[in-house]
DNA sequence: ATCCTGCCACAACGATTCCTTGTGCCCTCC
DNA sequence: GGAGGGCACAAGGAATCGTTGTGGCAGGAT
């Protein structure tokens, strides 16, 4: 059966008003709804709560057990709706994304958008991070619930880790190297052409991954000079210091004219994933994970 | 607004399953019934209270709220039903009656049919009393919820009264007493006639009433020998002892061959009651004056 | 790549519930 | 004895609740 807090009101100002008409004249209803409603608590309930009278009602002992245990049931209500609306009113749970300035953040806002239009009332807040290291640091340290990176990280039993989608890996070159009249490169072209990027702080992996050291054919990679960031890494290039590996979407980013960008054919992709910490609650998760593979995938 | 325990079963079930569809499946209902209540529960409280994904849903932290105050108010609304239901199945009120054996007696198969009308699952409990002291003992040591006696029974702040109806009073005399031919008597007739009755135990007032002491015209009655119980005074009647005052009903209960009963028509009547202790709470005391006066008043 | 399955939302229809008006009966009070 | 207030029953319209049917979307299997 299903009980409804409107019968345990009525039965409360029935109780007060010793009178169903009076009790209806305070409820803004007639004499007969709440007649009405009285009859239906009774039969939900099982047994006679009230005595009719020609002069009123009177409560029986169970009715009296329902008043009172209805009374604290209603006021429990009442406080659980109350917290509720609060909890849900304080956005207490805003969505902290964050992403790599100029690297992984051109398609936040069309991911902030379908958010957006999921659910109306989710606050999105985005984190930028200038590296790998801060993104994850932001992620440990709790100032961000999910995080937009470029794979491999290495594993970490820490992270649930969705990958999105591949893309092929680039090569930027100084205007005047000789590889840089070619139309795409290999990693044998590679062989000797020192290589910038960040190093200090990232796991081996992710090191080897973006080095490709070893090189296939079992030769090390040259290592250049360290460039932590994007603009670093361009413009050690620029200055002749080597070439730089990165995703190909860097090459929107930075299509400048000192730089040549190569597609590097024969390297394994590079994946953009979103993750987040295992046990992180934000409920909007698994909805953000949604939007984003609708966001990016048709795009493809 | 009106919340329903439905609507809270259907979050917790949903919650539990993490997807409407096998919640719905596990409450008999489909999908779609199952979405609205979530949808209409969602209204009432005034937030959203799941992250619809497409792969299932997620509970907000107001939705955790809910959930976990909803099902402490599911468990208290099934404790409370299920404690109503015991104390009426108890049916630990039942309505103790006090009355005369053979005095207010006759009409009592009447009220309970009566109140078994109105009320089928109350349980009519009869006391009976020989004597009015004993009526009052019942009520006082909560014995009995009401008592049917004869007014008066002088002032007692300790019980509610309510006179049912008035009652002339009749005289017994033996059949061979000079005033025994007569149709009517008043009070003068009376003025030598020794009058039996109950003296011991009762209050002043009451005695005054029945044995009319003193007489309007300011002289004594003559008290006869006590008789305590009705068949006392009519057996001292009988033996020619004097004569006996009472309630007109009952005539109806001794119409014994060796007596004869005549009105005393200038004598102020008696009156049928009901009363009852004014702090007993028992419900069912209003219905039984109500049905009391349904039954008596119109066979006035 | 394509189909199949599972998830949710929207729409339309029928059944039930809910509240209203209208009525009758009873008791109480004036 | 009439007026007024109390409750129950009955009938009709509105709102609610459930169903079936459909569509969009994502994930996994063929």
């Amino acid at each position: 059966m299903d009980l409804s807090l409107r019968l345990l009101q009525a039965l409360a100002a029935v109780a007060e008003d010793g009178s169903m008409t009076r009790a209806a004249r305070r409820l803004n209803l007639t004499q007969q709804a709440v007649s009405g409603q009285i009859r239906q608590l009774e039969r939900i309930v099982g047994t006679p709560l009230v005595v009719r009278l020609s002069s009123g009602i009177e409560l029986t002992a169970a009715g009296q057990v329902v008043l009172k245990q209805g009374e604290a049931l209603l006021s429990s209500a009442e406080a659980m709706m109350s917290e509720a609306r609060m909890v849900g009113a304080a956005r207490s749970e805003p969505l902290r994304i964050a992403f790599k300035a100029q690297s992984t953040a051109h398609f936040m806002p069309a991911v902030e958008a379908a958010l957006r239009r999921q659910a109306p009332d989710l606050e999105v807040q985005p984190i930028s991070s200038h590296t790998l290291p801060e993104e994850i640091e932001a992620l440990v340290e709790g100032r961000a619930d999910a995080a937009f990176l470029w794979l491999p990280i290495g594993d970490d039993p820490r992270f649930v880790i969705h990958p999105l989608l591949a893309e092929d890996r680039w090569v930027a070159l100084p205007p005047g190297h000789p590889l840089s009249e070619r139309n795409s490169l290999t990693i044998a072209d590679l062989a000797d052409v020192p290589v910038v990027g960040p190093r200090e702080g990232m796991p081996e992996a992710v090191v080897s991954f973006w080095f490709i050291d070893p090189r296939p054919d079992g030769s090390r990679a040259v290592f250049g000079p360290e460039g932590r960031t994007p603009e670093e890494c361009l413009h050690l290039v620029a200055a002749g210091h080597g070439c730089w590996i990165a995703p190909a979407s860097t090459v929107t980013y930075f299509a400048h004219p000192r730089l040549v960008w190569l597609p590097l054919v024969d390297a394994p992709p590079n994946q953009l994933a979103l993750m987040w910490a295992v046990h992180n609650p934000n409920p909007y998760l698994p909805l953000l994970l949604q939007e984003t593979s609708r966001v990016l995938l048709p795009a493809n």
